[in-house]
DNA sequence: TCATAATTTAGAATAATTCTAAACTGTTGA
DNA sequence: TCAACAGTTTAGAATTATTCTAAATTATGA
């Protein structure tokens, strides 16, 4: 493979330098070793603003690619960065997981046809009057699904 | 099997009558065929107040109690009357599915550690300022979930 | 470079749910 | 009342999403 004169560096890696680095810099920020596959999932997941997968979602896609990844370690990458607040889990099928590379408070449509997600800014909807927990419980989140059909 | 003297009945089912009745109009309220073991599980469900079931949890209650009824036509069952509007579909876990005999707008805490809902009484909270969906689209449902710890 | 612990993976296992095709039952019309 | 037919139930196989297992591979630190 070509290589930039004295970088030690190919081409292709010196133009993923920066993106590489980002997504090193994530897993190492959590404590993640940045192993092949962690990096080359990163660097799908968050090259291009938000995204909504699924682990076979995420899976097919890496392999279009030409990445080879197996599910199983998609399946536990996609829960490692959950754990990690790297991602977040949604639910709104009670069929599949689907995960958000958007971290912040914030809220979504769902098109059940479809299974896709778009999400509605944190500071969009008001959610009032929540009522105190039943004793010995405390709130951990309050998640609002705006479901939507094609009309 | 004994008899009231006259009836026809038996004591049982003289004593199940008005229960059984109402299954038995609820059924054909909205045209199921009603069948001994969707009245068995339409009794159950519907016998005291607002309950929620998964297909498992249900299975086990009615055949604890004695009532032969199939996994298979449990799960027919419960879709049947969700979409007859006798039952409520409630996503909150990406693995199972609940099933709300309480079909009224309302909201629901979650105990995720016990895998146990809460109904919050429909006025209770306020959803405001959700967004006009992207053209195309019309929404069908606002779903709120309180998810709780133990605290 | 090596030893070690962490990670990946193929494939088996599990869990929830759906499907299939055969047996059974509620309803209807004679 | 009863036969016939459509609707229903069921056991068990199949499917789907996910997790587990144990062996092979790899990142890291000395």
């Amino acid at each position: 493979m070509a290589r930039e004169p004295g970088t030690g560096f190919t081409r292709q890696a010196a133009k993923d330098a920066p993106r590489h680095g980002a997504a090193l810099a994530r897993l190492k920020g959590c404590g993640l070793r940045p192993t092949r596959q962690r990096l080359d999932l990163a660097r799908l997941l968050f090259r291009d603003g938000d995204r909504h997968v699924t682990a076979e979602s995420l899976h097919d896609e890496v392999s279009r690619v030409g990445i080879k990844v197996s599910l199983a370690t998609v399946y536990n990458t996609l829960h490692q960065f959950t754990e990690a607040g790297l991602l977040r889990q949604v639910v709104v099928d009670a069929g599949r997981s689907y995960f958000d590379t958007n971290v912040d408070d914030h809220q979504h449509f769902f098109l059940e046809e479809d299974g896709v997600l778009i999400d509605i800014p944190g500071e969009t909807i008001e959610v009032s009057n929540v009522p105190v927990p039943p004793e010995g419980l405390a709130v951990d989140r309050v998640d609002v699904v705006v479901r939507v059909k094609r009309s």
